[in-house]
DNA sequence: TGTATCGGATACAGATCTGTATCCAATACT
DNA sequence: AGTATTGGATACAGATCTGTATCCGATACA
């Protein structure tokens, strides 16, 4: 009797869900419950958030959810490779339009290292910067995300590396020590700043990354420096 | 029927336990219970492990559990307090042992920065590492736990600040900027290096503190430098 | 305009999980 | 030795949560 029904809805796209034809609609529906599992996890935590607090949080139901993610871990990891890819696009455009701009001087020089770092999963409000922790946590606690959040690391420490080359080339500056170094240390001063604001943002004070860069960078030399050169 | 056993046996213990009387025994379960449940933190997350997983992995069962603490929450409200002590003695004991032995170098200045920062919510290995983490993270989605959380990290910065005053007068250094940015700058930088050794630890290189050292500190003025004094 | 397909909602079964109310054994006190 | 008390184990009721199986409305194609 049941199995009657079974004819052809589930099974046609059991055969295309290997590889899921994602329509515009589809798309829209994964976006909004990855935006609302962001929220969702800042509040309760990656493991805490229920797949229903999800859905509620984005207007769906369950069976929305599970038509479009096989479970929460399949979100988890939609979620890892978009930060990758968003954060990317956020520090490319900041750098553009820092560049063309033309800013030389190093309070400019910290904006820029700001707008880099942000990738690092540690971004804006002090709920973005948990949300990020949390998924950063989870990827910690399961070695097959490691290659994949690890990915996603590198490629905000490349786009923070290549920002402070031409940063500081702009501002006539640079480097006293190795590039890599620096960018370690300015994404580990961050990192502390982001933690001091989650907790108290009148603890968090970004000036620290400009005293950072004052000590471990010089003026150009023979450059154009601010007025030597 | 049922009535008839409820007599005394919990009665009195609730007039007692407005204030539980901790016997040793009783602190030997709560330790084993915390030490537990850090092991499985790690594993699960704060929100993602059962109090069960928890009693079972220090071999003991839900009843010992909530007739030690009322819920889970107080569970970690106990551990943070704990890591805040414990850290504390760790890094008094590193001292004093360092400090008595009379180290100088620069080398030994790295390791008494990273004795210092052991505190600071990143530790040993990866797992105690993502332990921590997950217990600062949860601090953080519970302002309730905000102001005991800010206790403990300023007991472990404080506990920095003078182990680094302290070996930098031995080490005949001086700082080049203020000492809170030191500590706040190896704070972040050592974070870094932790969130790196959750991933891989070959992308975790302590040297870094080393250079940081280098860059914001320089011989005393006066004092006994390395060859100049 | 009619039909096929897709996207999301609903219903349901099984599995946990939590917190409480009892219960029993070992220790401590006399 | 005998009793009081404490610490931990067991049993249970209620509340979730997950994942699946099914169903329905809307869109697209003809």
């Amino acid at each position: 009797m049941t199995e009657i029904a079974r004819e052809t809805p589930t099974a046609m796209s059991t055969d295309a869900a290997t590889e899921p034809p994602i329509t515009a609609r589809r798309a829209q529906t994964r976006e909004r419950l990855m935006a609302a599992a962001r929220t969702v996890f800042a509040d309760r935590g990656v493991e805490g958030a229920s797949v229903e607090e999800i859905c509620e949080a984005a207007g769906f139901s369950r069976g929305a959810f599970y038509s479009n993610f096989g479970d929460r871990s399949e979100l988890v990891l939609a979620m890892i490779q978009q930060s990758s890819l968003m954060q990317l696009a956020a520090a490319q455009s900041a750098v553009a339009t820092m560049m063309a701009a033309g800013h030389k001087d190093a309070d400019e020089l910290v904006s820029i290292a700001l707008y880099a770092l942000e990738g690092l999963g540690v971004t804006r409000s002090a709920d973005e910067t948990i949300g990020d922790r949390e998924l950063m946590l989870h990827a910690a606690r399961h070695p097959e995300l490691h290659q994949t959040y690890l990915g996603f690391v590198d490629t905000c420490l490349a786009q923070v590396e290549s920002l402070i080359i031409d940063g500081l080339r702009h501002a006539g500056l640079e480097l006293t020590i190795g590039v890599r170094d620096a960018v370690a240390l300015l994404a580990g001063t961050h990192q502390h700043l982001q933690t001091m604001a989650m907790f108290d943002s009148r603890r968090s004070d970004p000036s620290l990354l400009g005293t950072l860069l004052g000590t471990i960078t010089r003026p150009h030399a023979g450059s154009r420096p601010y007025g030597v050169g």
